[in-house]
DNA sequence: GGCAAGGGTCGTCATGCATC
DNA sequence: GATGCATGACGACCCTTGCC
C-alpha cells in the first residue's frame, strides 16, 4: 500500500476513532457513491436523501456498497462515523466514557502505518559501546571472582580462567602472579587443581594452579565454600573463607558485581515489559479486527435498511 | 529428504515520554 | 537532570511450507 494512503489511513482512524462525528465532512465520495447522486451529506452529520419529489434526511452515514470496509480509507473513515453516530442512542456519559477510553488507547494504531510503509530503513548509527556492553575481556586483571585464604592470600580468577595469586600487603597488581590455565584433563606433577562450581548443586569444575594447591567446593549448603588443598594429599592447608565469593572482593570488584547486578535487573524488568508489550500490541490488532468485522455487519445493516427506504419512498412516490 | 523463504517469538538495545 | 516505563527496531532462533 502507497505509504501516503496509509498514512491517511491513519489519521483517519485515528481521528474517526476521536470525534467520530466531526469527521463525516471530510469524506470523499466513493465511485459508487457518486453514482447516487441522490445522496448526499451535511456537515451536521445527517445525510440528506434526495428522492423523486422529496427530500429525507437520515441520521447516521449511509454508504454505498462496498464488498470490505478496508477497501478504501475514506471508506474506512465514513464507516467508523457512522458507528459514533449509531452509538449516538447512548447516554452521553456513555459517551464521554467511550472517548475518554479512547483517548487514552495506546499508540498501537501507528502500527498499521508501520505495516504499510515501505519505505527504506534508516542505516543505523554505530556508537561506541559503553564499558559494561564491551565483549568479555580476557585480561587477566579483570577478575570476576576474588577468594581470600585464611593466610590472607587472595585468589582472583578472570573472566578467561586465567588465575590470579596475590600476597597480602602488596599493593595494587605487584603481588599479583598469573597462573595460565591448562587444558591438561589430569593434574601435572607439582601442579594445583581449582575445583568451583557456580551453584551449590553443580558439579566443580576443576583447574589446575601450578601452585601445589587445589582449590574445592566444599559441601556446605547453599553457600558456596572453597578450600586450598594439595592435589597429593587431599588435606585442607587452608581454609577459603566460607562465604559468598562476592562478599568477599574487593571494592572495585565490588562495584563490578554492582554494576552486573543492575544490569541483570535491568534487563530483566526490559524483558518483561517487552513481554507485556506484545501481549497488549496483540490484544489490540484483535480489538481491531473484531471492530472491522462489526463495522461491516452494521455496513451491510444499513445498506439494506437504505434500500428498503428507497423501495418505500419509491412506491409512495408513484 | 534437503533447502530456501516466510512468519512467529524472544531478548536486547535505543529512544521518547512522564514523573520526581 | 535522573529515573523508570513503554515501545520501535534489530538480530537470532525455530517452525512451517512449498519446491526440487
Amino acid at each position: 500500500m502507497d505509504s501516503s494512503v496509509s498514512s491517511q489511513l491513519d489519521s483517519s482512524l485515528n481521528d474517526s476513532l476521536t470525534d467520530g462525528e466531526e469527521n463525516q465532512s471530510e469524506t470523499s465520495p466513493s465511485p459508487a457513491a457518486a453514482a447516487q447522486a441522490s445522496l448526499a451529506e451535511e456537515s451536521s452529520g445527517v445525510t440528506v436523501v434526495q428522492l423523486p419529489g422529496q427530500t429525507v434526511q437520515i441520521q447516521g452515514v449511509i454508504q454505498a456498497p462496498q464488498a470490505s470496509v478496508i477497501q478504501s480509507p475514506q471508506v474506512q473513515t465514513v464507516q467508523i462515523a457512522t458507528v459514533a453516530e449509531l452509538e449516538d442512542d447512548e447516554s452521553v456519559t456513555d459517551t464521554q466514557k467511550r472517548r475518554e477510553l479512547l483517548s487514552r488507547r495506546p499508540s498501537y494504531w501507528k502500527i498499521l502505518n508501520e505495516l504499510s510503509s515501505n519505505s527504506p530503513a534508516v542505516p543505523k548509527i554505530e556508537e561506541e559501546k559503553t564499558e559494561d556492553e564491551m565483549p568479555v575481556s580476557n585480561s587477566p586483571t579483570v577478575p570476576t571472582s576474588i577468594y581470600q585464604t585464611s593466610s590472607g592470600q587472595y585468589i582472583a580468577i578472570t573472566q578467561g580462567r586465567a588465575i590470579q595469586l596475590s600476597s597480602p600487603g602488596v599493593p595494587g597488581l605487584q603481588g599479583v602472579q598469573n597462573l595460565p590455565v591448562t587444558s591438561s584433563p589430569t593434574p601435572q606433577p607439582g601442579a594445583a587443581v581449582l575445583q568451583c562450581a557456580a551453584q551449590p548443586g553443580d558439579s566443580p569444575q576443576q583447574l589446575f594452579i601450578q601452585g601445589g594447591q587445589v582449590l574445592i567446593q566444599a559441601a556446605t549448603g547453599d553457600i558456596p565454600a572453597y578450600q586450598l588443598r594439595s592435589p597429593n594429599s587431599g588435606l585442607a592447608q587452608s581454609i577459603v573463607m566460607a562465604a559468598s565469593p562476592g562478599s568477599m572482593q574487593n571494592p572495585s570488584s565490588q562495584h563490578a558485581e554492582e554494576i552486573t547486578r543492575k544490569r541483570e535487573v535491568r534487563l530483566m524488568k526490559n524483558r518483561e515489559a517487552a513481554r507485556e508489550c506484545r501481549r497488549k500490541k496483540k490484544e489490540y490488532v484483535k480489538c481491531l479486527e473484531n471492530r472491522v468485522a462489526v463495522l461491516e455487519n452494521q455496513n451491510k445493516t444499513l445498506i439494506e435498511e437504505l434500500k428498503a427506504l428507497k423501495d418505500i419512498y419509491c412506491h409512495k412516490a408513484e
